[in-house]
DNA sequence: GCCGTTTTCGGCCCGACTGTTTTCAGTCG
C-alpha cells in the first residue's frame, strides 16, 4: 500500500475505535499518525526501507509495526477484525449532524440500528426519543440530517461556498454596530471543498447582530441560536440558477478578542492544537479569547501579534494545516507565497475553435482586462470529437488568425498552443510535425479512465517524456465531489516531469483544482515548474486563475516556482528554447 | 497509542451550545 492508502486505513481505524467506545486519546493517536503519513514528502516504502518510520511524530513502537505491516503486506488483521465487527452503515450515521460515536454506538447496542434506512424508520416510528440520552429534538434532528445529506451532500466546491459567503457578508455588513468582520474557517484557508462558512464579527453588543443574522433572507433553517454563536442553513442561487445550500456559523466577539477568535476560527484544528501546545511551552494559555499567562493577558491587536508573541513569523491562512508551517515560522523559513498579481498570463484556454464559448479575440480582450501580458490558446486535438477538436488543417487556419491578431496588438501576445490528447498508449494525438507548429503543448488525458494505475502511469510518463510536450494538463482528471481521478502514481509522474524538464499544470478550474496542493509541494521539492491554468471555456472563466493561486499558496509555492509569473520576454524566450531542443 | 528540562506513569487543547438533565454528557469546531 502507498501512503495515501495507509493513511486512509489509519484514519478509519481511529473512527472504528471511537465506535467501539475506545479511549479517545488512543483513537486520536491513529488519526494523528494517519495525517503524518499522508503528508510525508518521500514515499512510504523509502521511509520504511531507511528505518525512519519511528522518527515521524506520533508514530511509536506499536504504530511502526502496524504501518510496516500494512505497507508491505497490504493487510492488517487488527484493522480487518475491527472492520468486520463494525457495520459499515455506522460510519454513514456518523456523518449526520449531532451524531457522534457515542450516540451511534448507543443506537447500535440498544436497537441494532446499523444504517441510515433503519435509523430513519426508527425515528419515524418514534423509537429514538425515549432512549436515555436521546429525546424528541434529537430524533427530529436525525431525520432532518438524513434529509439534508440526501439533498445537498456534505461539501461544496470553493466557488459555490464563496458565493454563499459573499451574499451573507454583504447582507450582514448592513447591520449596525459591526466593527470588524471576516470569513474564517476553511474558506479563508482556501480549501478546494468546504463544509460550512464561518463568519466572525467583532462588536460591542452581540445580540442585535445575532438576531439580524438568523433573520437574513438566505436563512432556510436556524440550527442554533446562542449569545455568541449562531448556526444556520443558508440557500443561495448560483449564476446557473442552481440552489447552493450549506451551513453557516456566525460568532460575535469583542474587538479585543477579535484576533484570537480570528486565528481560532480559521483553523485548521490541527494548526490550532499545535499553536496551543506552543503557547503552553511559553507558560501561556491560548484560546479563542486571549493569550494569557497565570498573571496577565498578552494584548494582541492583529492575528500577527499572536504569532509574534510566540516567536513565530506570521503564518498565512493557506499554510495552516500543521504540515511544518509552525517549525518553519519559528526558523523564519516560511515561503514568500505567490500572489494573484504575480501572474502574467496562462496557457490552457479554449475558444470557439473547439468547445469554448468565446472567440479568440474575446478571450484576448478578457485576458488584457485581467492585466495579463499574454494568453495561451490551447484548443482540443482531433480525437476529442465531442469537443470539436482541431484537425491539422484547422490548426493552420487558427494559427493564421492568431498571427493576424498579434500583428494588431502591442504589449500583448497570443501564444499558439494545443491541449493535445494523450492517447491510450501514451502517444500524442498530433504528429511531431504538427506539434512542432505550436509555441507550446499541454498534454492531457481525456479517455480510457479505467486503465490500471500502472498502465495510466506509464501512459502519462511516456507522453511527458516527449520533448514537444511543454506541460501536463489536469494531472488526475478528478472532478471535485463528482468523480475520482483516474488511478495514476503521481509520485512517479512528478519524478518523470523533473527528469524531462516538463512542467505540470495546476488546473485552476474550481471543478478540478488538480494538481492537488499536497502534490504541488512535492513537485516543488523536485524542482518541477508549475503553471496555473484556468482551463477556461469562456471569457469570464479566465479569472479561475485565482483559485489556482489558492492551490499554489497551499502548496507553499513562491513566485519563481511558477512559469506564468515570468515576463512576456522571459516566457517567449523559454518557449523558443524548448522548441529548439 | 504516544511521550518526557514536571520522563516510564499519567497526562494528552479548549470552550460554546444543545438536549436531556437537574449538574452534565455529547458534539462540534
Amino acid at each position: 500500500m502507498d501512503k495515501a492508502q495507509v493513511a486512509a486505513v489509519l484514519e478509519e481505524i481511529a473512527t472504528l475505535l471511537e465506535l467501539q467506545g475506545e479511549n479517545s486519546f488512543r483513537c486520536n493517536a491513529y488519526a494523528r499518525a494517519g495525517r503524518s503519513i499522508a503528508q510525508l514528502e518521500q514515499s512510504l516504502a523509502d521511509v520504511i526501507a531507511a528505518d525512519q518510520l519511528g522518527e515521524i511524530p506520533g508514530v511509536g513502537e506499536t504504530l511502526r509495526g502496524k504501518i510496516t505491516e500494512l505497507a508491505t503486506t497490504d493487510h492488517l488483521p487488527f484493522y480487518e477484525d475491527l472492520k468486520a465487527k463494525t457495520p459499515p452503515g455506522l460510519l454513514t450515521m456518523l456523518r449526520l449532524p449531532s451524531m457522534g460515536p457515542k450516540k451511534v454506538k448507543a443506537l447500535y447496542d440498544i436497537l441494532g440500528i446499523d444504517d441510515l434506512d433503519k435509523l430513519k424508520k426508527a425515528c419515524e416510528e418514534d423509537k429514538i426519543a425515549g432512549l436515555k440520552g436521546f429525546g424528541a429534538k434529537t430524533q427530529e434532528k436525525i431525520l432532518e440530517g438524513i434529509a439534508f445529506i440526501g439533498e445537498v451532500g456534505e461539501r461544496v466546491r470553493i466557488d459555490q461556498a464563496q458565493l454563499v459567503a459573499r451574499e451573507l457578508v454583504a447582507a450582514l455588513q448592513k447591520v449596525a454596530g459591526i466593527r470588524r468582520l471576516e470569513v474564517c474557517g476553511s474558506l479563508r484557508r482556501r480549501k478546494e471543498v468546504v463544509k460550512d462558512i464561518d463568519i466572525l464579527v467583532s462588536a460591542d453588543d452581540a445580540k442585535p447582530i445575532m438576531t439580524a443574522f438568523v433573520k437574513l433572507p438566505q436563512v432556510q433553517k436556524i440550527v442554533a441560536h446562542g449569545e455568541t454563536k449562531s448556526s444556520i442553513v443558508a440557500a443561495v442561487l448560483d449564476e446557473a440558477g442552481h440552489r447552493v445550500m450549506m451551513n453557516a456559523d456566525l460568532r460575535v466577539v469583542t474587538d479585543a478578542q477579535y484576533p484570537f477568535a480570528q486565528a481560532y476560527f480559521t483553523g485548521s484544528k490541527e494548526h490550532n492544537v499545535a499553536m496551543r501546545q506552543r503557547a503552553i511551552q511559553y507558560g501561556l494559555k491560548l484560546n479563542e479569547y486571549e493569550l494569557a499567562g497565570p498573571k496577565k493577558s498578552i494584548p494582541c491587536k492583529e492575528e500577527a501579534d499572536i504569532y509574534k508573541a510566540l516567536d513565530l513569523d506570521y503564518v498565512p491562512p493557506e499554510l495552516r494545516e500543521e504540515t511544518g508551517e509552525i517549525a518553519a515560522a519559528a526558523k523564519h523559513q516560511l515561503p514568500n507565497l505567490v500572489e494573484t498579481k504575480d501572474l502574467t498570463g496562462c496557457f490552457h484556454n479554449h475558444t470557439t475553435w473547439s468547445d469554448g464559448k468565446a472567440s479568440l479575440e474575446q478571450m484576448a480582450q478578457a485576458a488584457r482586462k485581467l492585466g495579463f501580458k499574454y494568453l495561451g490558446i490551447a484548443d482540443h486535438s482531433p480525437s476529442l470529437t465531442v469537443a470539436n477538436g482541431l484537425t491539422p488543417e484547422r490548426v493552420k487556419q487558427q494559427h493564421k488568425e492568431i498571427d493576424d491578431l498579434n500583428k494588431k496588438s502591442r504589449g500583448f501576445r497570443l501564444f499558439k498552443g494545443t491541449e493535445c490528447d494523450i492517447l491510450a498508449d501514451g502517444s500524442l494525438d498530433y504528429s511531431d510535425k504538427v506539434l512542432e507548429s505550436f509555441d507550446y503543448v499541454v498534454a492531457s488525458v481525456h479517455s480510457h479512465f479505467n486503465q490500471t494505475e500502472a498502465e495510466t502511469t506509464q501512459r502519462v510518463i511516456k507522453a511527458i517524456s516527449n520533448p514537444r510536450v511543454t506541460m501536463l494538463g489536469h494531472a488526475t482528471g478528478r472532478l471535485l465531489l463528482r468523480r475520482e481521478g483516474y488511478k495514476v502514481d503521481l509520485g512517479a509522474v512528478i519524478r518523470a516531469a523533473a527528469e524531462h524538464g516538463t512542467m505540470i499544470e495546476i488546473n485552476a478550474n474550481p471543478y478540478r483544482l488538480d494538481l492537488d496542493w499536497i502534490h504541488c509541494k512535492r513537485a516543488k521539492a523536485l524542482g518541477v515548474k508549475l503553471v496555473i491554468n484556468p482551463d477556461a471555456h469562456a471569457a469570464d472563466e479566465l479569472a479561475y486563475t485565482d483559485y489556482g493561486v489558492d492551490v499554489a499558496r497551499r502548496g507553499w509555492l513562491e513566485k519563481d516556482d511558477l512559469f506564468n509569473t515570468a515576463s512576456l520576454a522571459q516566457v517567449t524566450k523559454e518557449l523558443e528554447a524548448r522548441r529548439a531542443r
